[in-house]
DNA sequence: TGCAATAGTTTCGACTCGCTACTATCCATC
DNA sequence: GATGGATAGTAGCGAGTCGAAACTATTGCA
């Protein structure tokens, strides 16, 4: 009577498990929103700690980037440390709690366990094309990670942003940046 | 530093895909919440279109479920039909107009228009096989299509349901259903 | 020096959603 | 048949989210 392509059938799927994943968050005093931050703090390289760059990336206001941030440090999951060169700015970091609260495996993961593992990279790298899409859709920045952008400039193990004119350490060369711009 | 799984990173793709799709909701004047109950009842044959089902499928209270309902038919996207022979129970059904919304493509679509036919098979399949296992582990009804229940049985072009003991027009059997437990 | 842009914050209001309590109805059991 | 418990839907409350807009402080450009 009225097929679903299958279009809409993944994106039912996508809803369905966002949802499981969601009401989960709420075990550990964490709201998805919560989660997420410190999800993107976990990934963004040094330059990408702040409020502004978290919204941009998450798709939310600044305003509700910082009660975000704001609830976090009153949990003790994440430190702020304002910056020395622009008085106007603020850098978030996780605390060692704050890993850890990130690090627990969540019903979605253990789900996800049940699948091969030619089939998780099948997901893994439709969804991130999918995503990809979507963001250019929506004007979003990309948030790449350092090493695919056009400013990286490989060096031994680490790098050099040629943005910023800046020697990378090796572990930053896979962060994400909000200044990335695909190569 | 701190390297991300791979099942992490689908969460994470999961996680903000779903926003982005949820966040243009609001632009057809449906909340994400309306629009997956719309979503359910495009799906749900005709003995699981009530409140506690629909509120069983998303995962949420029966009471949440009714405010969504009422909202809905507020906007003209569903019609209310009370039962004749459970004086309780109430079944919802798409109006026309309902169909129309429910039918516009989504930027999720959009952006899942650029991928393979292949890859979408794979996505959906994986996705789904996580979903059915989420599913078990949070202790939800799976709402499986009737032809794939146990209680199916076919004849012909339709098929004829043994828990029931009703005739079964043959577009049902592709419906989903609050009995259906996998064969 | 002044003016626009930018970073973060605050406040307000609309709205969601889960919880609890309540009514009506059904049904199983004595 | 009565009756007690389960089940369907609903109403109202309250905590909390989130976005919009206004505001302050700082920066940097002209």
């Amino acid at each position: 009577m009225f097929p679903m392509t299958q279009k809409e059938s993944i994106r039912g799927l996508i809803a369905r498990l966002a949802r499981i994943d969601a009401s989960e968050s709420w075990s550990v005093d964490l709201n998805p929103a919560q989660r997420s931050a410190l999800g993107y703090l976990r990934q963004a390289n040094r330059f990408s700690r702040s409020p502004s760059h978290a919204a941009a990336y998450m798709g939310t206001t600044r305003g509700t980037a910082t009660q975000t941030f704001k609830a976090l440090i009153r949990k003790g999951y994440v430190s702020e440390e304002r910056s020395l060169t622009d008085k106007r700015s603020i850098s978030y970091d996780l605390t060692a709690t704050g890993r850890e609260v990130i690090a627990e495996q969540s019903v979605l993961e253990l789900s996800l366990d049940r699948l091969s593992a030619t089939q998780l990279g099948q997901i893994e790298t439709g969804l991130r094309g999918a995503l990809s899409h979507a963001i250019i859709l929506n004007d979003q920045k990309p948030f790449g990670i350092c090493r695919s952008c056009r400013h990286f400039e490989g060096r031994g193990a680490g790098g050099y942003c040629q943005l910023l004119s800046l020697a990378l350490e090796p572990f930053e060369i896979s962060q994400i940046c909000h200044e990335q711009e695909p190569a």
